[in-house]
DNA sequence: AAACTGTTCAACCGCCTTGCC
DNA sequence: TGGCAAGGCGGTTGAACAGTT
C-alpha cells in the first residue's frame, strides 16, 4: 500500500471528500479516494465522513440527558458503540466509545460497579437473562431497553424458555435488594425492533436500583404481553 | 519556565459480517 | 455452496493538549 497517506486529515483533503461526497455520493469507498484525488484508503475516508464531516453531527460535549443515556444503554447492551450511537442523534460511536472510556468508565471504576455487559447469557433452567449488567445511573432510573431480537432469538435457542412460570429464579435469593420475586412492566416500542419498558410505579425501588441485579425473562408465551425482572 | 503526568479524541488496525457471484 | 470483496465494528494507539509539580 505505498502511497497511501496516513494520520491527521488536512482541510483540503476534508474539502475534497465533503464536494466528492455532495456531488456524486459515497457508492463504493474503496474507489472514492482515487476518484477523489486523495491518496487515502476507502475505510479511511468513510471514517473521516462518519465521525467529523457528515452532517448533523453534535459537535462538543455530552450533555447530562446524553451521559444518562449513555450509561443506561451500555449497560443493557455492553460495548455496542454503533447500537447506543443509533439511540444518541448526532453522535458517533468513536465519540460515544472514547467518552465512555474517558470519563464514564471511571466514575464506575471509582463506585466499584461493573459497568459493562457482553452477551446475554443463560443464568438459570427458568429464566433468559437479556443483559447480565444493567443501570448503574446515579439516579433512579426505570426506563430500560431491551433488544427485541435478542430476546426472540434466545427464546427460539431455548425450547424451556417459554415454559417459565413467574416464581423468582434462584439468583433472586441472593439479592438482598429486594424481596419481591418479580413484577411486570409496560412495554414501548420503538424503532429497530427495540422496545423501551418503563418498569411500573407501584413497585418500591431500592435508592440504588441497579438492574444488574436482576434478569429479565418472558413470562408469557408471547413476547408482546409481558417482560419480568425476576 | 520547564519537565513531567494525565486526559482526550481522531485515526488506524484487524476481525467479523454481509452481500454478491 | 464456497470464495471473495466491501463495509462495519470494537479495540487500541499516539499526538496534542491541559494540568500539576
Amino acid at each position: 500500500m505505498g502511497g497511501l497517506k496516513k494520520g491527521a486529515w488536512t482541510p483540503e483533503e476534508d474539502l475534497r471528500l465533503v464536494t466528492y461526497i455532495h456531488k456524486y455520493g459515497h457508492g463504493n469507498w474503496r474507489n472514492l479516494p482515487k476518484y477523489a484525488g486523495l491518496a487515502r484508503c476507502g475505510k479511511s475516508c468513510r471514517l473521516r465522513w462518519i465521525n467529523y464531516l457528515r452532517p448533523g453531527l453534535k459537535r462538543g460535549n455530552i450533555s447530562k440527558e446524553e451521559e444518562e443515556m449513555i450509561i443506561r444503554l451500555h449497560g443493557l447492551l455492553g460495548n455496542k458503540w454503533s447500537k447506543i450511537a443509533a439511540c444518541l442523534p448526532g453522535r458517533t460511536d468513536n465519540e460515544i466509545k472514547n467518552v465512555w472510556n474517558s470519563h464514564l468508565k471511571k466514575r464506575f471504576k471509582s463506585k466499584g460497579s461493573k459497568p459493562s455487559c457482553k452477551k446475554p447469557k443463560k443464568v438459570s433452567n427458568s429464566s433468559k437473562s437479556v443483559c447480565d449488567q444493567g443501570n448503574t445511573s446515579s439516579e433512579n432510573s426505570k426506563m430500560v431497553l431491551i433488544d427485541f431480537e435478542e430476546c426472540l432469538m434466545l427464546k427460539e435457542q431455548d425450547p424451556e424458555y417459554t415454559n417459565t412460570s413467574s416464581t423468582a429464579s434462584s439468583q433472586t435469593d441472593s439479592n438482598p435488594k429486594i424481596s419481591s420475586p418479580s413484577f411486570s412492566c409496560s412495554k414501548k416500542f420503538d424503532e429497530e425492533n427495540k422496545f423501551w419498558i418503563e418498569l411500573e410505579e407501584c413497585l418500591t425501588l431500592p435508592d440504588l436500583f441497579d438492574i444488574s441485579e436482576f434478569d429479565f425473562k418472558i413470562s408469557s408465551s408471547s413476547l408482546e404481553n409481558e417482560l419480568e425482572l425476576c
